[in-house]
DNA sequence: GCTATTGCTGATATCGTTGTCAAAGAACAT
DNA sequence: ATGTTCTTTGACAACGATATCAGCAATAGC
């Protein structure tokens, strides 16, 4: 053991007295092998302890078994939700993970990646939000024929690889829950307008008030950036109205926590004079007192999915796993009660 | 352009006429090259786009120019934080960083994060806490003569690469703030056992009352793990003594946001009845209201650091870096005030 | 019985770099 | 003029895998 050279195929080889190219076949599941000859090479293997080296087999086949998530997006616990889900498959897989943070206002994003690709051989991307929605983005992807796989794009029918959640219809669903319980005046904080989950949230509450013959006040309607600080200056803003409505709706949890933190401020009682409704199901919902109405989405599974519909094109081995459209939930706490008087 | 392949170096000797070897002495900045040739071959790789193919360079050299992070947290602001701040330091040296979930608890630990570094020949580990405290791991890691830096290790003097922070002067400070407020019971959430930061901020906390002459009361002191939950039932406990203490101070903010939520639903009003303090500066603590008072460390400064002293060992180009202690910075806001009364 | 097909196997080239070593020329000392 | 050292350079092997292609049995087809 006094050298520490690792084993190589041609050591296996050897021990099994085959040709290298025939360990080169049972290490990659290849046909045309005799169960005969695959046992012995296996067991060699398994003997001395062998492991492919990653490096030759990438310079070789050009496969890196790297992936990589591209994301620039402030929001920690969605993305490290988005970390965990993919790593969970690339533990059972073999891959790895490289984290690549971008700029989604940067011009030159598409070829920059792309060069990334090239210099690590990286075998696939996972696109999150709001990188999701760059067409022109996507399209540079395309035209390099990168393997990629898309979290929530806009847009679902110009890609084929992706998972998407209904935005749509958990805000509408949730806007008819607060309708039901007596409410009329409703505010509403929109996301990131490079967001397409913003106007889609945006969409099923207007819709869904609209329906019911509720008019929208803008001025309780905000455009916020799915930060907190956002959250809690559009608050202050539509609790100075001469009037106030009963209940906001933001579009994620973190700027609903910031209304709350505005009106507690102003020492607006929640929810007796104002309830608070929230989206994504962030911990910080079920932290704050009262706690937040908020909408879950399976942001783990989906990623996870994601990492599966991405290895499914990149790896033979790998099943093929179809796009996906994930249900949300409706979350209903201590911040949504029925209109009083 | 119908041939998508790629530049090797050896296009660029024909371009340059010189030979590959010479190509490969630029690249890596070799001494004994003449200004003449190097100037020219320079020039030749800047012409034909020229980027070297990290996978020949690493099986070659047996470097990857990947590092890895090493953790088992589930605090995930912490875990962006320091990622945030590696990632920034990759950037500027064109490493990747890829991401290692480890289980602490798992008695092969050591054996499979070398296997791991053996097979993507990964250059250089960082370690995060509470991994960073397990000596038997740095010991195997230390055997196998793998590069790394460890953030916030328990016994400095074993590792000569490490970043920490003051913890034991943070809460020592923060407890001697406290007391000249005018308090006098005091109550302590402790953190997760195995971190060795917890020891340190309960020794801070406990050293600053004891030389006050402030009695510790056991009742208001109790076992968290760093988590949401464990500080709520932690507050609920203590706030269910017979007397009340008039502050907590939680080893972290999570848990300190756990006991304002506890309070706050027995109707405990804070800060006037309770006085609630946090560590860590987490987002969360200037969310809630009132705001929590708490102990800044950079930590992302602090990964940047670590990863800085990484790459100065593993990459000859890289400027060597030192261990350092960073301090710690008090936060005072609405959750801490003078006893009245 | 002879050719065509199929299944299994290995020799050798190859991927794109870096490492080894030797050679050529310049510079210097004797 | 000669030997010694230093600088600069290139030919070629090597890293550890996969790809190509050819060879050899065994089977199938006529």
């Amino acid at each position: 053991m006094s050298k520490q050279m690792s084993v190589t195929i041609k050591d296996v080889s050897k021990d099994a007295n085959v040709s290298i190219k025939t360990v080169s076949r049972v290490i990659n599941n290849e046909v045309n092998v005799s169960e005969d000859t695959k046992d012995r090479v296996l067991q060699s293997i398994l003997k001395l302890g062998f492991k492919p080296n990653k490096n030759a087999q990438s310079l070789r086949s050009k496969r890196s078994y790297m992936i990589a998530l591209l994301y620039d997006n402030p929001n920690k616990h969605y993305l490290a939700d988005i970390q965990s889900g993919i790593l969970q498959v690339c533990k059972e897989t073999g891959y790895n993970l490289v984290l690549q943070e971008c700029n989604y206002q940067n011009k030159n994003l598409g070829t920059e990646i792309i060069e990334f690709i090239r210099d690590f051989q990286i075998d696939g991307l996972i696109v999150t939000p709001p990188l999701s929605d760059m067409d022109d983005l996507l399209a540079s992807l395309d035209n390099a024929k990168v393997h990629y796989s898309i979290i929530a794009p806009s847009d679902k029918r110009t890609s084929s690889s992706y998972v998407s959640s209904n935005d749509y219809d958990a805000t509408y669903a949730m806007t008819n829950e607060i309708i039901s319980k007596g409410h009329t005046n409703i505010g509403f904080i929109k996301g990131h307008q490079k967001h397409s989950a913003s106007s889609l949230r945006y969409k099923g509450f207007s819709d869904a008030v609209t329906q019911k013959n509720i008019p929208i006040n803008s001025e309780w309607v905000k455009e916020g950036d799915f930060s907190f600080d956002s959250g809690f200056s559009a608050g202050l803003e539509i609790l100075d109205s001469p009037i106030c409505p009963s209940v906001i709706f933001a579009s994620n949890d973190y700027m609903a926590a910031g209304v709350m933190k505005a009106a507690q401020m102003k020492g607006i009682k929640i929810p007796s004079e104002l309830c608070i409704i929230g989206f994504d199901d962030s911990p910080i919902a079920e932290q704050l007192w009262p706690s937040l109405s908020t909408i879950r989405q399976p942001v783990e599974e989906m990623a996870c999915h994601a990492a599966k519909i991405l290895l499914g094109t990149v790896d033979g081995l790998s099943e093929k796993t179809e796009s996906k459209e994930f249900k949300s939930e409706l979350i209903l706490r201590e911040s949504l009660i029925s209109l009083s008087g």
